[in-house]
DNA sequence: TAACTATTTTGTAATCGTTACAAAATTAGC
DNA sequence: GCTAATTTTGTAACGATTACAAAATAGTTA
């Protein structure tokens, strides 16, 4: 498990500029979502998140502005579930995915070693996604009680 | 890379038999399709695939089929490409998933050793998907010439 | 500031993969 | 062969995403 970090808004706003994204309130409101909320979501949830503080919010904003930061390296498409897409922060540190089947929460782990070494050297191999599932401490538990 | 491996009918539908899968003509299409075709196919591949074969097939019927296999554990779901959900035979033998940017095949890797270490223990992982992507040899080579 | 241009946002409609559902067809056991 | 249960089929609905054009906004120049 990876600790979170808390970024303000005039350092998602600096990460932004010299990423080459211009701002708006919308896209700087998106990308805090994505890099400080529980982390994650998908479109939908961002929509439904910044609505109350945008109201004029439009669905295709958020897919516009995801799809922006994403193409400027600043967050990463996850495609852990079927049947949406989430995002997440492009961190420097390499992770992987833990996906809970119980509460459907996602954790951050550590990225194992030696992933590549197991790629032929033919393959230029140029990201790593690990999806891992199953049940995290909590649903564990729960399921314990009840069989 | 791993080798591919041909099951006859009668194979298949002693597998579907041991699995509790009841035997019709579309279920052994469907799943011959999935273990020896080129792999790795989505739903609409697969209909498009079989529907010379079956002129009545239905997308539902193709889906339906996918849906048992996978829970009677015969197939595997792959959420490797977003949009839409592919199939892999369930081998014994663990692997995972390289998709080629250029060409967008699907290359079966080894699983590289190790994975559950970078987990901590709370967590009881019960499945491990990995996405590589990148340029197989043959798009790597075509890009070195554009560029 | 005004005028002009480029960019962004918005809202609606369309698309695509998938699912729901009920009727028709098939299968299995007697 | 008959009856009940299962499977297949076709159509309609759904949900996430994309396309697109008009409206709004921001940036630039005078």
């Amino acid at each position: 498990m990876l600790k979170d970090r808390t970024f303000t808004e005039s350092q998602l706003a600096e990460m932004m500029h010299t990423h080459g994204v211009r701002l708006s309130a919308q896209r700087i409101a998106v990308f805090s979502y994505v890099a400080n909320g529980k982390r994650h979501p998908s479109a939908e949830e961002i929509f439904t998140a910044l609505s109350p503080v945008y109201p004029s919010l439009s669905r295709t904003t958020v897919y516009n502005s995801l799809h922006l930061l994403k193409d400027k390296g600043l967050i990463r498409e996850l495609e852990i579930q079927s049947g949406f897409v989430r995002y997440d922060l492009q961190l420097q540190e390499a992770h992987s995915h833990f996906i809970c089947a119980g509460c459907g929460r996602i954790t951050d782990m550590p990225m194992p070693a030696g992933i590549a070494d197991a790629v032929s050297p033919d393959y230029a191999v140029e990201s790593v996604d690990i999806f891992l599932k199953g049940f995290c401490p909590h649903c564990r538990e729960s399921r314990k009680n009840d069989l």
